[in-house]
DNA sequence: TTATTAATGTGATGCGAATCACAAATTTTA
DNA sequence: TAAAATTTGTGATTCGCATCACATTAATAA
């Protein structure tokens, strides 16, 4: 069935693949659809598994006690994610939570574990997927340790303009900026410093707002003052 | 010569090698000692190979524009660092400083890049050890994110304990406690703030300081509260 | 040992941003 | 299309902690 396997070719881990271990893939593993705001997956929780969103967002976040919440990304079609408690076997640190109706393809740990062993491809894949992921953290890390509060709201727009921004002469473009509140949490700041920079930037002329579209008119500028 | 790579067995993406494979190692890379504080790389340097500490400490940290610095991690020996360059081929984006004299053991990209593809369980391995960095990041982000300066001070002192604490009847043991400027670039606040927090810890019983040591009495307890 | 330099302790002050409070606008649903 | 529920905008207030300033102690060099 031509076509149905499709979706992991744009996985980046898997798409040095050849087109008949994509279809063995496509079959170990199964379809789930998430409706909006339902859980994927729970902190603490074992038993794991390989989420590969086919269609759709999810949030990854962590919680404290008291219930706030720090989102430590927002992934979408073709990524992927689970992968940690596959590899070494602890318990997760995070929660998956479905933004929007989403669809997940699943592989089960040991047939994840098995696929590395006889692909060694998907390993260095993989190990630069974890790269990236890595200089992100740090990156996040460096921005929450010395940047003031417009500086962590510019780190944020910048990173989900590298994740889903689409460019057209010199703009960048984010078609549905997440919902201040999460922004906050990605930033590390409040809803209202959230607002107060926006409009900020705004006045200033470095990014235009229209309801949930963000433009950023300079990017090199934006990424230049900001970075 | 028996025991010149024996250095090597403890790294743990080496550790599964057999013998013969880890000569093979020592011998394709190079050893070389830096002198405290001399820089052992620098952030934007292009040119990657992989560094293994022999011997000695290693700060690895970013810094801003106006010279104010974030320490990632603080690693000593057989830990190893410089996989994220050879990995995506990108750019350092860290510095790598040594905190006393240090000896590296030095392999160059694409001398690694091999062992990687005819070693499986090389990826492997590393796969779980940049697994570890990224809980250990997430967990930073959570840290900065949600807490307050306490808070971030008491996470930065368990980080350290896991890496280099000594354990006694439930007494966790740090010989050498990083100077507190130090700490404070890696809890993301002021050398006053660690000098006050710290203070406050013993004056409440979690822990005991003298000089450069600290025990934390009841480590349990202490990653409890803080956790 | 003493002199010099580095690291730490601790009060006082000020500022950035969280929090509170509520109005306005937007989106959802009935 | 109106009503209800979210989401956003924006002032006023509070508070945590960075910063400043300097004394004290510890480490290093002379």
């Amino acid at each position: 069935m031509q076509g149905s396997s499709d979706f992991l070719l744009y996985v980046p881990i898997f798409s040095e693949l050849d087109e008949e271990t994509i279809e063995k893939i496509a079959k170990i593993g199964t379809k789930r659809c998430y409706k909006k705001d339902n859980i994927i997956l729970m902190e603490e929780e074992d038993g794991s598994a390989l989420f590969v969103i086919i269609d759709g967002k999810v949030k990854i976040s962590r919680t404290s006690n008291d219930g706030r919440e720090v989102i430590l990304s927002i992934l979408g079609e073709s990524d992927f994610f689970g992968e940690m408690a596959i590899l070494d076997g602890l318990t997760r640190s995070a929660n998956a939570i479905a933004l929007e109706d989403s669809t997940v393809f699943i592989i089960q740990r040991d047939q994840f574990l098995d696929l590395l062993y006889k692909h060694p491809e998907v390993s260095i894949a993989l190990l630069q997927e974890l790269t990236k992921r890595l200089r992100a953290a740090d990156m996040k890390i460096k921005a929450l340790t010395l940047k003031d509060a417009e500086g962590k709201v510019a780190t944020v727009i910048l990173q989900i303009a590298d994740d889903v921004g689409m460019i057209r002469q010199g703009v960048v473009e984010i078609e549905k900026l997440p919902l201040q509140q999460d922004l906050a949490n990605m930033a590390g700041t409040s809803r209202e410093t959230i607002s107060r920079t926006l409009h900020s930037f705004a006045k200033k002329g470095l990014i235009e707002l229209e309801s949930s579209r963000l433009r950023i008119l300079n990017y090199e500028k934006f990424k230049e003052t900001y970075h």
